[in-house]
DNA sequence: TTATTTTATGAATGATGTTCAGAATCGCGC
DNA sequence: GCGCGATTCTGAACATCATTCATAAAATAA
């Protein structure tokens, strides 16, 4: 039955045409004036269309959301696999962060709006739990299994904390840092420094605190730009521009 | 001119009535259900009426999050005049934000919608003001003044960063708490931990990773509850239920 | 070619935020 | 007290979108 699955997969090439018209839309014309009509004009289809895969605009944003969060797992995915000291794989997953940052630079604005609970509540329990299932428990995995590893290998002592509760340490600050990159008037202050350059200046200060292994000079800006350039070579080098 | 003064203050007693009643009905019924024309019926007053404190639905919500958020900033002043060493005065803003949320168990679920594109871009510039000058200003005041001293007096050194991108550090690390403590279904994941409390943990965790003198043992829990007891009692008395 | 099933359409509907012309109230001078 | 101008309040009317669904069109099967 060929043409069941050729309907199936022209659904789903649709559906990437209004995720991708979607998130132009947003890029152009900012989250505020985002409206259904539009996009389905834009498309050059019917609004009821757009419903055929949509329940609602909030699910959209979620499955948005969804689409472009696959990327970010699938870059910490590269640094599971990465053969490299625990310590320096941890600080990779801020690295990785800061790469879909900037190949990404609306994500975290749209994030941000479709985990407020006036987004998140109104979309789906399909559409939510295809986010938990395809990128947040992925990530969570990655992040756990090295904290795990580096336990097993002797370079981190959990002194009573769970695997996960450390976790939480660096998933904070990196959801911190993007929650101050989009907080209108912040960044003036620091306009200075590179805030995710800052992110990986300060995940060295966590692991040093937690004792992770190796400890570094947390202020050596020469070994940190040599290991996030290192770490842009052997794990991203495709993704990343060589100037 | 007596009357234009009643006036001004009877209209400032009615702004606050709207603002209790809109932080009820959100805690009630979900800020996903929160309608004006249904605030406007609780507070017995027409919407016209409504309308003429805030410009539109988004200036209330950030009106209601810079009046909760003064609060927050009333804890942190209560920190910068608490006579005690630097360390300990930095870590007491993680108490007192654990202090806040216990008291304002709402406030960061409206605040999350609040600060997105969508309501923060939608208000009016005199409120987003408001805001800035009432909370923003004043905690990194405080927050950047405890770091300043710390120098001062020899307990820390800054090694290159500015005392604003050292904030970011504990900034980011409170904030990305805020947001795992809102994400649904995080919590499950580590939940015999207070979040509240790990935040504590790894604020001391960062602050030995800075050097901040004098350094602790970060598993020490018996310290720990020593020194948030401490705290509650010498700064935050009057707030803290003594079980 | 015709019948049947599937899919697409967009005008109509509904829910809410917002406005504004008129009603009600207030303050003041007489 | 009373009347009048200024101020404030009111809520029905309006505007904007998200969403639906009866109908048309297209695709498939017979």
């Amino acid at each position: 039955m060929g043409i069941k699955e050729r309907r199936q997969r022209e659904f789903l090439d649709r559906e990437k045409v209004f995720l991708d018209a979607a998130r132009d839309l947003i890029r152009d014309e900012g989250l505020l004036g985002f409206q259904m009509a539009r996009l389905a004009e834009l498309c050059e289809y019917s609004v009821g269309t757009l419903y055929q895969h949509f329940g609602s605009k909030e699910d959209l944003l979620v499955a948005l959301t969804t689409a472009t969060a696959t990327e970010h797992a699938s870059l910490f995915a590269r640094v599971a696999d990465w053969q490299a000291p625990s310590r320096e794989r941890l600080f990779a997953i801020a690295v990785a962060d800061s790469i879909f940052v900037q190949r990404n630079p609306e994500y975290f604005r749209i994030a941000q709006y479709t985990f407020c609970e006036v987004v998140w509540g109104a979309a789906s329990p399909a559409r939510r739990a295809e986010f938990m299932a395809q990128t947040a428990e992925p990530i969570s995995d990655i992040v756990n299994g090295i904290i795990t590893d580096a336990v097993a290998r002797g370079d981190l002592s959990l002194g009573g904390l769970t695997e996960e509760s450390l976790a939480v340490g660096f998933w904070a600050l990196t959801s911190g840092v993007h929650d101050l990159v989009h907080a209108e008037g912040v960044c003036e202050a620091y306009q200075s420094q590179d805030p995710y350059r800052l992110l990986c200046r300060h995940t060295n200060v966590m692991l040093n605190g937690f004792g992770w292994k190796p400890v570094v000079d947390p202020h050596d800006e020469v070994a940190l730009d040599a290991l996030i350039h290192r770490i842009q070579n052997e794990v991203f080098h495709d993704l990343c521009d060589h100037a």
